[in-house]
DNA sequence: CTTGACCTTACCCTCGGGGCAAGGTTCTAC
DNA sequence: GTAGAACCTTGCCCCGAGGGTAAGGTCAAG
């Protein structure tokens, strides 16, 4: 398989060109040669590392931390320690997630259902105590997404 | 209760004063009474704002959708149906998010057995295929979160 | 008078790109 | 040979909901 420019080779990593260049600056991948032109040229390593970035995104790793994996994969060091550490934050990140998110579903159920009460009776003054009355201990984590 | 500035107002409404200057800009708040020297003033009604803005979103809705029904509240309309709307794709978001973490769990969960089974049997080149040997049919999703 | 706590605006940063502009290159069809 | 399509390049601004910081004005207490 002979060098590739970026949109074939992110077509066939399943990403966006954009994509690609974006993860070259963030130092994903290594540096691409170029043609004479400026043509980025990616090889079939770099394909492989494309690919190991599209896994690591479905598993909802940050670039910075799949730079950090391959970081270490290329210094040849034992990543087995890194990786296992990043999947269990990862998995006690999403059962903190899927405990707020069922607690959110809870909230809009009863806002909902308050809802349809208040619809019923006639839409007055109440109307947006629905809101209001919302059950409020929900914690806003810090972390912007819930 | 006399008017305050806003770092007493947010403190009261349980947020911070960059984000309620941010609520006023984005024309969620009317544009606040001003201090001949320009400190803002906030009023009862603006805390009464404030504590809807923050229920509203406790219930993961954006600036904008609340813009809209405290927009609609402010002429007088029925504000129940666009409430109620609200409400509903929010539960059906909220229900497609749980799906994709569930996914998102158990693929997590399939790359972390992988990593003790590889750990256990010596930690070679197998180290990161633990991540490209994870499920694949977790669907990027187009928005941006998974 | 000074200190510290408050306030103001304004600008850059997040995260992972998308969209667009303005221009250069390469390939295909006629 | 040349027109046009289909690539590629860099650079800039945009998203949400603010956080951080700078540079400076104001207010109350000691």
């Amino acid at each position: 398989m002979q060098p590739m420019t970026v949109g074939r080779a992110a077509a066939l990593a399943g990403l966006s060109p954009k994509a690609v260049r974006l993860y070259e600056r963030r130092g994903l991948l290594p540096t691409a040669e170029r043609t004479e032109s400026g043509y980025r040229l990616f090889t079939a390593d770099d394909l492989d590392v494309l690919h190991f970035i599209r896994q690591a995104k479905a598993l909802d790793l940050t670039l910075d931390e799949i730079k950090d994996v391959l970081d270490l994969q290329r210094g040849g060091e034992q990543t087995c320690a890194r990786v296992t550490g990043l999947l269990d934050e990862h998995l006690a990140a999403i059962d903190r997630k899927l405990a707020d998110l069922r607690r959110l579903r809870r909230a809009l159920l009863t806002a909902r259902r308050a809802a349809d009460t208040a619809q019923r009776e006639g839409c007055e003054a109440v109307v947006c105590r629905i809101i209001e009355h919302a059950p409020t201990d929900i914690e806003t984590r810090p972390g912007g997404y819930i």
